[in-house]
DNA sequence: TGTTAAGGTGAATATGGATTCCGCTTTGGA
DNA sequence: TCCAAAGCGGAATCCATATTCACCTTAACA
């Protein structure tokens, strides 16, 4: 077992008689050091790179070779690498929210809704190896997942009320979309965006029919 | 290094001077046993059940248990894991190929065609944890997979023909619906088969509109 | 019914990674 | 410039499987 260290630093002091300086209880200790903030978003970059080279099991090590790092140093961000591909997905979610937000932005709903499924198509294809592994990440009561999912909503909404896709299209209908394009893209050889895009074009077509 | 069994044999002959008994070469030497017949099976059908509950990750040992068989058993029919994966692969593509010749028997081609992507939506709803895991295990190039391929073909031609889908719509939009099917299904809630169905209703008005 | 090889078993082994740990290095602060 | 404390590195450890193998059973055939 191991001993507590504060109680022997504890005794120390008492024995010598050392007056002890106190730190104010709240104070922050130290600024963080700088290597180390760098560190973090180093990790996540290579972490993001590796895994669209080689997919979600690609190793720790591989990953900190790649940052130019030790492993242990992942470690000390991280909990573990399930933990990175929750902040990856954190990450990405965000950038989703981004295109939503920008999209609503379009005086045109047809225009931003389409903008918006492109820019997911384009995003799939990127990562397109590990994609899959990243859904159930972030919990859907999550503060951005929550935001996301509104901001489709009044993006869906809109189209509709612009008389852009028909009466009845929900925002579920809009996600069931966002999943689909990802397994088109999934399946469809490196690089080749056609396909996704011919899929995409056919399918909101059978959302604006009556 | 390990010695060679047979040269060893060979030796023992020699020096005892007895009479080799020569298996006639070509003769089938024994028929195969019952029960090795039948534990083919059964690990096929352990398997697919265990990766349907686990998905592909599942331990071989678990699958060996569910069979009621020694992991070893399972070891002398399949070379590993991977073979036992591609295996079932080829056994669901000619599950598909089964339904996509049954639709081809429908006198009405659009009926044909709905019914057999239903077939498929069911279909990846069952196997919804591995399917993800068995694409690109049976080569395009393969006997069944071909054979799919051109029935599929022909399904699609013959709806077009029919005026049940729009003139320009190829096989590969419906393998890419295919593909889609699966990625909806995959992110669906288990066993809610409301949101596959509608996506693909949606889908093919945009393959049926002008 | 006896012989024998095919087939079955599962403990032992091999392997590939994730994770930990501790000595060494760097940085913040006085 | 000096002293910790915060960080880093990466070999050592731990673990969860896949896979092997030496020995035991059982079915096929005479």
């Amino acid at each position: 077992m191991k001993v507590n260290p504060y109680s022997a630093l504890r005794t120390l002091a008492t024995v010598t008689s050392q007056p002890i300086r106190q730190p104010k209880p709240q104070t922050a200790p130290r600024a963080p050091r700088r290597d180390a903030l760098r560190n973090d978003a180093i990790v996540i970059n290579a972490a993001r790179a590796v895994f669209a080279e080689l997919g979600p099991q690609a190793s720790m090590e591989t990953i900190a070779t790649r940052a130019g790092l030790g492993v242990g140093t992942i470690y000390r961000r991280f909990p573990g690498k399930d933990a990175l591909l929750d902040a990856i997905a954190r990450l990405l979610t965000e950038e989703i929210d981004q295109a939503a937000a920008a999209a609503l932005e379009d005086p045109d709903p047809g225009a931003g809704l389409e903008r918006f499924l492109e820019f997911v198509g384009a995003f799939h294809a990127e990562k397109r190896r590990y994609a899959a592994a990243l859904t159930d990440r972030v919990a859907d009561d999550d503060a951005v997942s929550a935001r996301t999912a509104d901001r489709v909503l009044r993006l869906t909404q809109k189209a509709v009320d612009a008389g852009y896709l028909t009466q009845g299209v929900t925002a579920d209908d809009i996600k069931a979309l966002i999943v689909a394009l990802r397994g088109v893209v999934a399946a469809s050889p490196d690089g080749d965006d056609a396909p996704w895009r011919r899929f995409l074009r056919i399918h909101l077509t059978g959302l604006r029919a009556d």
